[in-house]
Formats: C-alpha cells, structure tokens, sequence
RNA sequence: ACAGGCAGUCGAGGCAAUCGCGGUUGAUUCGUCAGUCGAGGAAAGUCCGGACUCCACAGAGCGGCGUGCCGGUUAAUUGCCGGUGAGAGUAAUCUUGAAGACAGUGUCAUAGAAACGGAAACCGCUUUUUCAGUGACAAGUGGAUAGGGAAAAGGGAAUAGUGAUUAAAAACUAGCUCCUGCCCCCUUGCCACUGACCACUAAAAAAGCAAGGGUGGAAAGGCGCGGUAAGAGCGCACCAGCUGGUUGGUAACAGCCAGGCUUGACAAACCUCACGCGGAGCAAGCUCAGAUAGGAAAGGGUUGAUGUUGCUCGCGGACCUUUCGGGUAGAGCGCUAGAUUUGGACGGUAACGUUCAAGCCAGAUAAAUGAUUGCCACAUACAGAAUCCGGCUUACCGACCGCCUGUCAAC
C-alpha cells in the first residue's frame, strides 16, 4: 500500500510544468494539474542550484518518500511535481512530510 | 626516540527491525511471493590513448596537429618501468617541456660606453706629442767675498854703480828682495737669474688595452703564474667547453689520449630535422512497430546532387536544399563475460608477459541504494555509474601497515 511503482512515474514533465498550478512554501514547489491522462502520476526534481549529484539524489529521495508515504490521503485524479528547494538539504524526511501535507491543504487535494 | 623519504591499504561506519526502489532467477491462484546482486577511489575533470560503430577498401599529395635524452613495456599513449645527463638535498630520495642556435629570419625592455658585428672606451691603465707647474740636478750668466797665480804701478829698507873725491853725503841709475796691489787668469763655497735631460702633477690631442671599476639575468671561457708600455689564450698548468681518435655500453653517455685555443641566451618565437596521426562519435550505429503518410510545391542535379578532411587528386554515384501542411519522438539490440576479477606458479632488475585454478561482480532511461527507530566505540571528508577499458590530473575526514635515510641515546 505504501509503494512507487513504475508506471506511477511521470513522463510528460514539460506539460505539467506549463500548465498546471504551482504551490509553494520554504521547502518545496509543487506542481499540480488535474487531467485524466496523466491522473495519479507523479515526478520529482532537484535543480542544479542545490549542489551536485549527490545533493540532488538525496533531496530526490526525500521527496519521494514523503509522496510515497502520504499518496494514499491525496486524491488520485491528478499529475503532480514536486522540486526541492535548498532548506531541504540538511532536513529530515518530517519537514518534508510537512510541508508537502501543508501544500496539498492548500491545493484542496487531500481526501 | 625524534626528524625525513618512498610505496601501499581501507574509506555511503557496523548490526537489528519495519516500510520502500532497479536488475535477475524460481514459483504462481497472474494479485503477487521467495531468493540473489546492486556506485567510487576518484564514479569527477574530459586532458591523453585505445576497443567498438558508421563513413570507398580508410587511399595519395599539400597543409594542419601532436611528440621530442636512450632503451624497454603495452592494444595504445603526452602513460608506466629501467638507465643517462643536468639540478636540489648530509642522506634515503626528489625534480627535469632534456633534438637542432656556425640553414636562415627574429627578440634581448630598463640600466649600461657597448647586448652578438668577434662589437664597444664612460671611469680607468699605458705610450707618444704639445703646453704649464713643482722638485732635483749638469751647465751658463751676473754679483759680492776669500785663497792662489801673474803683474802695471807705487812705496820702503839694504846692496852695487855713478856722484868721487882726501874722506863722506845728497842726488841719480840698476837689478834683486820685501810691502801694498788695479785690470786679468784659476779655484772653492754663497746669492740671484736662466735651465737641457729626469721624476711627479694637471690639461689637450693621437694611438694601444679588454686586466680593474661600474650597469645588467647575461659583458664574449674561469682561475693562477709568466709575459707586456699597459694588456690580452699572447704562453703555460688546472678546470669547463668544442673537435677528432680510442675503450666500455644495444643506446643516451662515460673514461682516456690528442688537437687548435673558444662558439651568449631564447626554438613554451618563426623555423629545421626525425617520428606519428583519415574523419565523426553510443544522441555512434542497427532492427521492428506506428502514423490519412515512401506528402505537396519551388529550385538545383549523371555537363556530377551528395559523401569522403581544410584544399587538390582519387573513389563511390542519385538524390539534395527551401517552404507549406502533418506525423513520430514507442520498443528491442548496441549494453555489459571483459586488453575481466581474485589467488598461485614461472620468466624479467622492473613496467610487464606466459600459464594454471576459481569466480561472475550495477546496467538504469524523469534514470534504481532511501527513510524511521534502537544499540554499538560515537566521528565522517571528497563525492553518484550512463558504451567499455588503460592512464593522467584534480578533490578529500580519519586511520593503518611496510621498507629506507639522518641525528641522538644505550649496548
């Protein structure tokens, strides 16, 4: 019940990027785009400004786990993305979990 | 013990539980379940070299690029190993971009007289000439003085004669002697003036010098003795360099002998010489599927489109460019069993090679290693595979092991 499949992955990263709604606090930026074709998909991103590689992986994985382990209170018609922001470098996986849930209040997409 | 040098090893700290990810194997009631493997020494920078793929068969010349002591090693290299020269260090050891500067062209700022022409004279050293000064001195001229010689002249005494006769005297004459002594001559010292030559000093001119000073990164082999007017490889000894011979070494080179005496630096300036290099790169490239779909229009094309390297040749030989309107951007192969990993044996100083045994050790494609909790020694740097290997370079917390050198102490 808690995991990430393949096909759960996001492919079509541009179109949501453009057209979906962006929500945003200290810690990350979350894109979302209500639409059946991409509807329970999701994608992760770290922008080059947070370091190098292995920054970038692990802000990644945070963010990963805190989708994978709060996707089941998030209502599944939608594509979402979430980017990392630099605050979440040295953070734990709970300020993630927390702002990610705070975000989703405010996008109205929790079940 | 301290100081130093060289070479190497480890490194998401470990364990447990729960949730989760990629590959793969097996089972399956096709929902899943179980097993197993799962980032690094640099995965980095992309600086070299290859493998592999496509481009005639990978070709020729010019150009361009790279390399540059010698030998070896390798698939190959700007790598590595061994050696030589030079430099640094007491030493172990380290550094080295190390062909050619009498084939040519060029550069050497500032300073300095002069920066490669066998050049250049600023101070300086030396010779000659001219002029001036000083000193010393031969000599000359003049002056005063002293001594000597000679001696005009004067004077005195005595003598002789005349007088000169009886006897005498005055007077006269004579020479000798004595005294004074002009002019003249000689000598010594003194004073004044002149002063050849010599020495020194100053100036000017002409010439020589490359020793010394000074400038400079560098001043035309170094240093000493001789030599010289002063100097100079001008001569000699030693050292450095060059050329030739010879011995050793595969060679770089080293040793010895002889020679004439000597050639600045920069080639990471152009250049010369030798050797090497075809180009593009896994988004290479191949296959399948799919789309009204092997579209349409214009232009150029076998008198050569286009590709092959920048140009020329040679080779191949039918498409190419632009615009319009659309479509696909999915899957598989390439892709990980290899110049492979570990251990041993043998050969080699070594790099490395040969061989035997055992093993399989990431293969993703929005891209897999994470999260939480507890315990332990409590502390973690640089950092994340994307075709693969061999090197180089750079980054780095902390630790460990081995060998070697020097100093001190003890024996």
């Amino acid at each position: 019940m808690f995991e990430l499949s393949r096909n759960e992955i996001l492919r079509d990263f541009k179109i949501v990027h453009a057209q979906g709604k962006s929500f945003a606090n200290r810690d990350l930026v979350v894109y979302i785009l209500r639409d059946e074709k991409f509807a329970g998909k999701v994608g992760f991103a770290a922008g080059k400004k947070l370091g190098n590689a292995v920054t970038r992986n692990r802000v990644r994985r945070l963010l990963r786990e805190a989708y994978r382990l709060n996707k089941n209170k998030i209502s599944s018609d939608c594509a979402i993305i979430l980017v990392g922001r630099k605050s979440l470098i040295d953070a734990k996986v709970d300020t993630a979990i927390k702002a990610f849930l705070e975000i989703c209040r405010r996008a109205k997409i929790l079940l």
